[in-house]
DNA sequence: ACGAAGATTGGCT
DNA sequence: GCCAATCTTCGTC
């Protein structure tokens, strides 16, 4: 079943993250529908975090997804290139976020091939945040989408990861991040071969 | 096999 | 200008 507002609005977006390893991401975009389960994620933790978009309560342009209610998706684009899909957390104003790096194929594996421009089912199809939102079709227009909405959505398919199962890690890319740089925010299901590379 | 570089937009120093 | 929450391709070993 489809996770409701009450679940994104809690304030503990670490628990929040933990909790959705195991759930499906499930995308109806374009007539398709494609969906997988997350097996990787990231806390940002707003104001406290300089990894974050929205450390220090910075207010721009972009980050004005990060202040409303939890629920929504915050798409953003890294390099130019990549769509990166977050899930925006908490209550508004609390500009939590957290990234969805990797997810594990289950519907619409066809489609995701084909957005992928891949002909075989191979574990790099939706292994990296950016792999993931073209494999999904998510793109720029999906900013702020409203998960308890029909375009996407995650659901409880009652998978239970055990809490031995979750490893959780430093996150990358944010060595500017100093101190936060290092915090263990960074979660995966164990030996799940669609997180992207260990480290 | 692995490492280096390129693609390219937005926001900050 | 420069750098970023990345991925893919190409060159070399």
């Amino acid at each position: 079943m489809k996770l409701d507002k009450a679940f994104y609005t809690r304030e503990d977006v670490i628990a929040i993250s933990k909790d959705l390893l195991g759930k499906y991401l499930v995308t109806y975009i374009d007539g398709k529908l494609t969906s997988g389960m997350i097996v990787e994620t990231e806390a940002y933790l707003g104001v406290e975090d300089k990894a974050s978009h929205a450390y220090g309560n910075r207010k721009t342009k972009r980050t004005e997804p990060f202040y409303k209610e939890g629920g929504i998706a915050y798409v953003y684009m890294c390099y130019g290139i990549h769509y990166l899909f977050n899930i925006i957390t908490n209550k508004a104003d609390i500009p939590h976020a957290i990234l969805i790096r990797a997810v594990d194929p289950y519907d619409g594996i066809d489609t995701m091939l084909e957005r992928r421009k891949k002909t075989k089912l191979k574990p790099d199809l939706t292994a990296g945040p950016g792999a993931l939102s073209v494999a999904l079709g998510i793109k720029a227009n999906h900013n702020e989408t409203d998960l308890s909405g029909n375009d996407i959505w995650v659901e409880d398919r009652g998978v239970v990861v055990k809490m031995n199962e979750i490893i959780a890690s430093p996150r990358v890319g944010v060595a500017y991040a100093k101190e936060y740089a290092l915090k263990p925010w960074r979660f995966r299901i164990k030996d799940n071969p669609y997180t992207s590379k260990a480290r």
